[in-house]
DNA sequence: AAGAAAAAAAAA
């Protein structure tokens, strides 16, 4: 750690430009901050982060490309140090009269105000400001000026693009009188020449390393210097000066206790950084997860452990598995080989749904409580205080939310790193950190710091974001660069998704970020694709020696002898006989290419009955099936189908007295279907200590929810056609806790059994999915699965479960390969051609908002972001990570005669049926409730001319009942409100809406 | 016609 000496005098004029001023408008003015101040300031911070922030996989990369670890502390400490010098142009000083004044007395002139100051920002000032002053000092080319500076021009979030920036640098009437002329330039060169020689770069700027750095190591310097800048921009942090005190006097000795004091007031915690670990995979397991001495590590969790040690460190591990082999373990037991490997100080974990994301975070808070503690100078016991350097592992969730979670609102926090002015929050002293260190930092909080923290569970969108064109995205990326990333259950993504994903990765690959991903069986060509991303990724970084040369291709199926089931007559067999896939495999990069592992094969073997039925023969089939009791799921493609079966099945089965049945879909509010699914892991779930809950005869009907993540077991399963990996998915929930033995079940269902409908007619030729199926999932992947399920029922009648699995994804997305009987293959042509289609449209949507590659383009910064606000041209793409067309959510409220809202009169606790306030902001035990009172209205609604009629309807209602003090509240803001009757009806603009509590929410279209 | 999530920044 090197402490700055002092250098230099600064001149007058330079010491009376300013930064910052209190008040910013009105004639009189309290307090003021110097433009030198602020960038000792920062540059100061910067040099902190370096020293006590950064983790090694962050500073190793930025030193090896800036020519050591002195040069690339240096390196940010000299951007930081030159962010605001775009401050010095009367474009920005002249915004504060009495300022101003003082400016134009020292001799720096401008006018009293300047109408197009808006077409010079700062940023952009300061950008063309280093650009002009790196090539006149230093003989930098245009393009290399431009690179660099681009950092300082991308300080507020957005790097101007390159015709802004090349518009401020010609020489024209408009750009002297904004951007200085004569003594403003003197006074702009002055201020670079002073951080240069203060922070150690004036010497490198002068030799050839800095002059063409890598993009992704712009980016993580643009994240520093931001970071730097907001710190140093706390008004609590980093008091101004008075008034009175101008100009300052010169800089002096002050700075550095300055810089002190900040700093140990933010108190960012030492990157973790754990040890290398020799243990064997089962005594691991057993520390990290507290596992008694007779737990092993399975199959996966070996391999993985071990290919954690064996693969490039900067690289990525794709897990495949079945669910129940351990994944989650194994991904977090690879994340420390690696962490330990690459010197990333922390863990993100991403998932696909808010829920998921929560039920993580607890396991990962067990997990960082049993971390070793790292730290080698002091003697904190493990659980003990945090503060003078004790092991502090900054913790969060990261979605939107995460205040609702129990866990995550445990989690100690410590004093958070307010601004006078700034926040409103009211200050509250910390707390000590909980088991392991493990606390809620006062500054890496919220939704854009939140994910900078060490240790970060959150939805998959927080690491999409990363290949989006958004503002502060530098920052995001620095999250992700600090950490090894895992990514959980990634067969879940739809196209749109994926695109993002392969750019994500591609960045990760550039920041040499160990990634983690899990999976179920993927189709070969995406895993291959997700590899690639990484590798190519990886190679923007560090080309290979020989430039021109051809990098042989990777792939893990390249070749024809692993593919297997495609050597074997396709239309004949259609589980592959020779060389099948296997049920777990473990891909990764070694020196850069992409490598197979296949763990020993699970002992666990099951097989399925696999037969289809008409839609109006399964009832009765279900009935017999259920004769000596048991217990049933049945899955419906759409919520409508969902709903009308579940009538069904309620009046066949009204007044037996001893059969429940269920309904589950997303069209419930928030709250009722937590509650129906906790009810239903009570029911369905692992047998207890206390007793089995398990009904004589239980019928449960779904949509989709059913088939991700909920821990149930039923004994029979019905389900509508559906794309092969879903229908195995769905199959999973059959016989699936091996606490229950087939013994245990009634006897009719003690041999695992699947009916597939959702069918017009099997016997057509091919046959016609029902109609809501073909609108969610399309022709294409139905067809294939029906042709696998008659293949299979057609021949033995069974699957064998895992082993099936692996084969079947393989076929089913493996577009070369035909399925089904000749006669299909037209209408099969059609549909393939269909989806095509559709999947390029969500391809060019996706594009049309995402991130350039680490590799594309030279110029830096400049225009990275081109296009980010609202420019797309691609019909209907929208900057966001998941596809979708406007789908209204909605806070459902009951409204009484005097149109006084209330919490639905049905929800647990207290607050059920309390006044709902709309004149202020309600208490947070309301909002609580509020936030569970909360649906999805269906797509129809809002799709077309309609749905803006809907939009609109609801948006004039907000306005007329006057909802503006929700606006103040983050978690309410925005928010649409749907008020119901007495009888839980509502009338929309063409549309009635009931809410019934046994089956959800229901639309009717009117004439 | 499913399901899933969804960003306030450092001064205009
Ligand atoms: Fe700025
Ligand atoms: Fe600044």
């Amino acid at each position: 750690m090197s402490s700055v000496a002092v250098s230099g005098a600064l001149s007058e004029q330079a010491r009376t430009v300013w930064a910052k001023s209190w008040p910013m408008h009105g004639r009189e003015i309290e307090s003021w901050l110097p433009l030198w101040q602020h960038l000792h300031d920062a540059a100061g911070i910067a040099g902190r982060l370096w020293d006590e922030w950064l983790p090694p996989i962050v500073t190793r990369q930025i030193a090896e490309a800036a020519g050591g670890d002195e040069a690339g502390r240096a390196l940010l400490s000299f951007l930081a140090g030159v962010h605001d010098v775009g401050k010095a142009t009367p474009a920005f000083a002249v915004q504060v009269g009495v300022l101003r004044d003082e400016l134009v007395k020292s001799g720096l002139e401008m006018p009293q105000v300047l109408p197009d100051r808006a077409q010079r920002p700062h940023g952009l000032a300061g950008q063309v400001i280093v650009e002009a002053w790196l090539e006149s000092r230093f003989g930098w080319s245009t393009g290399q000026a431009r690179a660099l500076a681009s950092v300082v021009g991308g300080h507020h979030g957005i790097p101007p693009s390159t015709a802004e920036a090349d518009d401020a640098r010609t020489p024209s009437h408009k750009n002297a009188e904004l951007l200085g002329a004569g003594p403003w330039r003197g006074v702009q060169a002055e201020l670079l020449d002073h951080m240069a020689a203060r922070t150690g770069a004036a010497e490198r700027l002068g030799q050839q390393g800095w002059r063409s750095l890598p993009r992704s190591v712009l980016v993580l310097a643009l994240s520093v210097v931001v970071v730097a800048d907001w710190l140093a921009s706390n008004r609590e942090l980093f008091p101004l000066a008075s008034a009175e005190d101008r100009p300052l006097a010169q800089p002096d000795g002050d700075d550095e206790a300055r810089l002190r004091v900040a700093w140990a007031a933010v108190d960012l915690p030492r990157p973790w950084s754990p040890a290398q670990v020799e243990l064997a995979a089962d005594e691991l397991l057993r520390a990290r997860f507290e596992l008694p001495g007779e737990v092993e590590a399975r199959p996966v969790q070996r391999a993985a452990v071990a290919a954690a040690r064996e693969m490039d460190a900067a690289g990525i591990l794709v897990v495949e598995a079945p669910m129940g082999e351990g994944k989650t373990e194994a991904a977090m037991l690879a994340a420390e080989v690696l962490a330990a490997r690459t010197g990333a100080g922390g863990v993100l974990v991403a998932l696909p749904t808010q829920a998921t994301s929560d039920a993580m975070f607890a396991r990962v808070m067990r997990w960082v409580a049993s971390q070793p503690r790292t730290y080698d100078g002091g003697d904190i016991v493990r659980d003990g205080a945090y503060g003078e350097g004790g092991d502090r592992r900054a913790v969060f969730l990261a979605h939107d939310k995460a205040w609702l979670n129990p866990d995550f609102a445990a989690v100690p926090r410590a004093t958070p790193v307010l601004d006078v002015g700034r926040d409103e929050e009211a200050p509250v002293a910390g707390a000590r950190a909980g088991a392991g260190g493990a606390y809620v930092d006062g500054w890496m909080r919220g939704r854009r710091k939140g994910v900078l923290a060490d240790f970060v569970v959150g939805t998959i969108d927080q690491v999409l974001f990363g290949a989006l064109k958004s503002r502060h995205v530098a920052l995001r990326h620095l999250a992700l660069a600090r950490k090894v990333v895992v990514l959980d259950e990634i067969h879940s993504f739809d196209t749109y998704m994926n695109e993002y994903l392969e750019r994500a990765l591609e960045w990760l690959g550039a920041y040499g970020v160990p990634v983690v991903a899990l999976s179920a069986t993927l189709p070969a060509s995406l895993c291959d694709r997700l590899v690639q991303a990484y590798a190519k990724g990886a190679d923007s970084r560090a080309p290979l020696p020989s430039a021109g040369g051809q990098r042989p291709r990777r792939s893990r199926w390249g070749s024809p002898a692993a593919a297997g089931a495609r050597t074997v007559a396709a239309e004949t067999a259609v589980v592959p006989t020779a060389d099948p896939p296997p049920s777990s495999v473990l891909t990764y990069l070694k020196d850069g290419q992409p490598q197979r592992v296949v763990p020993e094969p699970s002992s666990r073997v099951s097989t399925v009955r696999l037969e289809v039925a008409a839609e109006d023969a399964w009832q009765a089939l279900l009935r017999e099936a259920l004769a000596d009791g048991g217990c049933a799921l049945v899955v419906r493609n759409t919520v409508g189908r969902a709903q009308d079966t579940y009538r069904e099945l309620r009046d066949l089965y009204a007044g037996d007295g001893e059969t429940t049945v269920m309904l589950l879909h997303s069209r419930f509010l928030a709250s009722d279907r937590k509650r129906r699914e906790a009810e239903l892991v009570r029911l369905l779930g692992k047998p207890t200590a206390e007793g089995d809950p398990r009904p004589h005869r239980l019928v449960v009907v779904g949509t989709q929810v059913v088939e991700q993540s909920l821990d149930i077991d039923v004994d029979l399963l019905v389900t509508d056609l559906a794309p092969t990996d879903l229908l195995l998915q769905r199959i999973g929930r059959l016989h699936r806790h091996q606490e229950r033995p087939a013994r245990t079940r009634p006897e009719r269902v003690r041999e695992p059994r699947t009916v597939v409908v959702g069918v017009e007619d099997w016997v057509a030729q091919p046959p016609v999915p029902v109609r809501g199926s073909s609108a969610v999932y399309g022709d294409h992947l139905l067809l294939r699965a029906a042709a696998q399920v008659l293949d299979v029922v057609q021949g033995s009648g069974t699957l064998r479960l895992p082993q099936d699995i692996a084969p079947l994804v393989q076929q089913a997305y493996d577009d070369g390969l035909p399925l089904g009987p000749e006669e299909w293959q037209p209408a099969m042509r059609k549909a393939r051609v269909a989806q095509g289609d559709v999947r390029e449209v969500q391809r060019a949507r996706a594009r049309a908002f995402q991130l350039p590659g680490p590799g594309a383009g030279s110029r830096g910064l400049a225009g990275w972001l081109d296009g980010s606000v609202g420019e797309a041209d691609v019909v209907g793409a929208r900057a966001q990570v998941r596809d979708s067309e406007d789908s209204i959510e909605v806070i459902v409220v009951q409204a009484d005669g005097a149109d006084q809202w209330r919490v639905p009169d049905w929800f647990d606790g207290e607050v059920a049926g309390a006044q709902v306030p709309r004149g202020e902001i309600p208490s947070l035990p309301l909002r609580r409730a509020i936030a569970g009172a909360t649906v999805r209205l269906p797509a129809s609604m809002s799709r077309g001319r309609g749905g803006d009629a809907v939009i609109d309807h609801l948006e004039r209602l907000a306005v007329e009942l006057d909802l503006e003090a929700w606006q103040r509240s983050p978690d309410l803001a925005g928010q649409l409100v749907l008020p119901l009757d007495d009888e839980r009806r509502a009338r929309i603009p063409g549309w009635a809406l009931t809410y019934d509590r046994e089956t959800g929410l229901s639309a009717e279209r009117l004439a």
